[in-house]
DNA sequence: AGCACGCCGACT
DNA sequence: GTCGGCGTGCTC
């Protein structure tokens, strides 16, 4: 006889443990890789995913059976699991919580896998049936009757009526159940469109992929304006077939109702959008389309590469520089790099876009590993702005801004224009000082300056939560020569509201916009077109489509130039392009005014040139002298606490750790901002000119961390491709 | 992450 | 004498 051998399962919990638990399968119960299952876990029940069946359990512990499969299919399907296991192994995140990033939260707390589809009515009795005081019963079947295809429960509730009238009427059998009027009609209508596209665009086009060449890296390089979107749209028209899904990846701050409105005109009902303000059953429903194999084309930001498409045949990433792509916690995966790699397993091509590549891309380009594809011209009549460097050394500013660059303002807007002015900084100023004493305002908890805002008089710390009451007069010594140092986008507003009373002057940054829908009012004045100043930060440089604006102002450029950060240049050069970019997208040409001390410094030079390849090949040049990433693999490893000495000691032992192995590191040191909400932080920077290696190196690494018996307030956390490094 | 068990301070 | 503080340890 051969002895029994039990079945077993080893499962995958959304806790925050790089281990795996076995389970017993009860007899009937067969599970495949993947699927949602529920298992007892200390004394509670938790939702699982299987990762493997009748692999080796460890000796000496009494298995617990699974208690019951969520649905008899895998939640993740085959090659998203196998992404999100790679995920796991490259990111040194546990695969667990890798596994269920994938899942929508309904799916994650144990709900089933079926969408609350909202009932649907059709009238199917006559009304004299009904007693003569069922007068709003009546009202109801006689308005249902005159809804071609009936109505939905919601859509009855908001003509007047309640849920129990329409529950009378469905038990007397006066109206009945039936399935929603299919949408598809406008699938129909969309089949025709194509995009036309200009013969440069047209040129770019016959240059991209075939799907048929299995997996290949694209590096779009359109400058702004090109109109990449024209080419993203065309390349799907022309080589998805019907029945084929595709990702488009974009930065959150791209997903615009526009964008998503031109994807629809040209593939109606098959865009679905995925970013971070879907309700939850939203997220369940599109979900649920994706793990189907409707062939759909998803719209979304970073965390859509990880859904559970089954027929995935197209990738594109929009803004692929974007540095919104790369998780800045928890599980710290780029968004378009697993979409490389998603491209790879699926053996399809993948697409990355960009006016501004990032250095890794474009070296990969440069190499060969990538195509590239350059579009150099704006599509219609627009001609490149021109960028002219403003040196304000020892020139007087008001609020920021040389008397050149507010004579340009003035120009433009008596031209009927429109202009821009970038401000690196939210808030009135950055400091208060006082000019007595010298006191300046800090936050208690962390190693910063509090930062003024003047329209609520607060003192803001932009690292944590911390606020306090802004004070007229020093609060060290009570002097009164207590004044705002530095620009913020609120002083160049009042300054410039000042300046040009007759002129709408609007902010845009995250305080002008936190209310919902406020960015929309803001982009309907300036799409009006007449004379306005926009005044912002970040959130102004990327994406949107200002026609009317022919004059960009930087404040301040030089932030950038000298950071400890070695991605600083780059992307100080990216904002710049970008914000540059919002000039002169209509017919007129547009002008760039950058306002800096180093005028002189060879990379704002090469910069105001206006082409950003050679800069590119520039900081390539100081990355290869650097030995900086992409030229070897990076990975910081970070240490939190309460003092700085235990953050410090425990990264002292990891590097001698690292070092053992052959992996060479930078550090440890203190973070730039060496105490964030009373925690200390401290990095140590790994490199390798071996990425296969670093990463072998890193799992051991965590796996003797995790083994280690550290102070209960230190924390760790690994960063495989870093995007930050003070 | 949860949730237990565990050993020390202020209360009926 | 207990109720409860959150430190540390475990979950197949």
């Amino acid at each position: 006889m051969e002895p029994h051998v039990p079945r077993t399962a080893r499962i995958a919990l959304n806790r925050p443990i790089r281990r795996l638990f076995d389970y017993l399968l009860p007899d009937h119960m067969t599970l495949q890789r993947g699927q949602r299952v529920t298992v007892p876990f200390g004394r509670q029940s938790a939702t699982g995913l299987v990762v493997e069946t009748d692999a080796q359990p460890p000796e000496g512990i009494t298995l617990k059976p699974v208690r019951s499969a969520a649905e008899a299919w895998p939640a993740l399907p085959p090659e998203t699991f196998r992404l999100l296991s790679w995920a796991s192994d490259y990111y040194q995140h546990p695969l667990g919580e890798c596994l269920f990033t994938a899942l929508p939260p309904a799916l994650r707390r144990g709900r089933p896998a079926v969408e609350k589809v909202e009932p649907y009515w059709q009238a199917c009795g006559d009304p004299a049936l009904l007693p003569g005081n069922a007068k709003r019963q009546k009202e109801l079947l006689a308005w249902l009757k005159r809804q071609p295809g009936g109505a939905g429960s919601k859509q009855i509730v908001r003509a007047g009526f309640t849920q129990s009238q329409i529950r009378s009427l469905q038990e007397k059998e006066l109206i009945r159940e039936t399935t929603p009027p299919s949408t598809d009609g406008a699938t129909e209508e969309t089949r025709n469109r194509i995009p036309v596209l200009s013969p440069a665009q047209q040129e770019a086009a016959d240059q991209l992929p075939s799907p048929d060449d299995g997996f290949t890296t694209t590096l779009l390089f359109g400058i702004t304006g090109s109109g990449k979107t024209e080419l993203y749209l065309h390349y799907l028209k022309t080589h998805l077939d019907d029945n084929h899904q595709a990702l488009v990846l974009v930065p959150e701050i791209n997903l615009t109702p526009q964008t998503v409105a031109r994807f629809q005109y040209y593939f109606g009902s098959r865009i679905a959008v995925w970013h971070s303000a879907l309700k939850d059953s939203e997220r369940l429903s599109t979900w649920l389309r994706i793990r189907n194999g409707e062939p759909v084309i998803l719209i979304g930001t970073r965390s859509a590469v990880l859904l559970p498409f089954t027929n995935l045949k197209t990738i594109v990433v929009d803004e692929e520089h974007d540095s919104s792509y790369k998780q800045g916690e928890g599980f710290r995966y780029s968004g378009r790099d697993t979409a490389i790699y998603r491209a790879h397993l699926n053996n399809c091509p993948v697409i990355l876009g960009s006016a501004t590549p990032s250095m890794e891309s474009y070296h990969n380009a440069l190499t060969g590993k990538y195509t590239l594809v350059r579009l150099e011209e704006r599509a219609g009549n627009a001609k490149l702005p021109t960028i002219k460097l403003l040196d304000i050394r020892s020139r007087p500013l008001e609020g920021g801004l040389s008397r050149p660059a507010i004579s340009a303002i003035e120009k433009c807007l008596n031209a009927g224009q429109q202009a821009l002015v970038y401000v690196n900084r939210r808030g009135f100023a950055p400091i208060m000082m006082c000019f007595d004493c010298g006191h300046m305002v800090e936050c208690p908890r962390c190693d910063t300056r509090l930062t003024y805002h003047r329209r609520d008089r607060a003192m803001r710390c932009h690292h944590c939560d911390f606020q306090t009451a802004a004070t007229d007069h020093c609060p060290k010594c009570d002097s009164e020569a207590f004044k705002p140092v530095g620009q913020g986008t609120e002083r160049s507003e009042d300054v410039l509201a000042a300046q040009f009373p007759d002129i709408p002057v609007v902010r845009v940054d995250r305080d002008s916009t936190q209310r919902k829908g406020s960015i929309q009012g803001i982009l309907d004045t300036v799409n009006s077109g007449s004379p306005c100043i926009l005044v912002g930060t970040q959130m102004l440089a990327k994406g949107h489509d200002f026609p009317n604006v022919t004059l960009v102002v930087v404040v301040n450029a030089d932030g950038g130039l000298f950071s400890v950060d070695f991605r600083a240049p780059e992307q100080l050069i990216q904002t710049l392009l970008q914000v540059s970019g919002r000039a002169g997208r209509g017919e007129k040409t547009g002008e760039v005014l950058v306002q800096t001390c180093h005028s002189d410094h060879p990379l704002l030079r090469s910069l105001a040139v206006g082409y950003y390849l050679p800069v590119a090949d520039q900081l390539l040049a100081e990355r290869e002298t650097g030995q900086l990433p992409p030229y070897r693999a990076m990975a910081i490893l970070r240490a939190e606490s309460d003092v700085m000495s235990s953050s410090l000691k425990l990264l002292d032992d990891m590097k001698s750790k690292a070092s053992d192995c052959g992996i060479e590191s930078w550090g440890p040191l203190p973070a730039l901002i060496a105490r964030r909400a009373d925690r200390h932080r401290a990095q140590l920077i790994m490199v390798s000119n071996n990425r296969v290696r670093l990463n072998r190196q890193l799992a051991l690494l965590c796996q003797d961390l995790d083994l280690m018996r550290l102070p209960a307030d230190v924390k760790w956390a690994i960063d495989v491709d870093p995007l930050e490094t003070g």
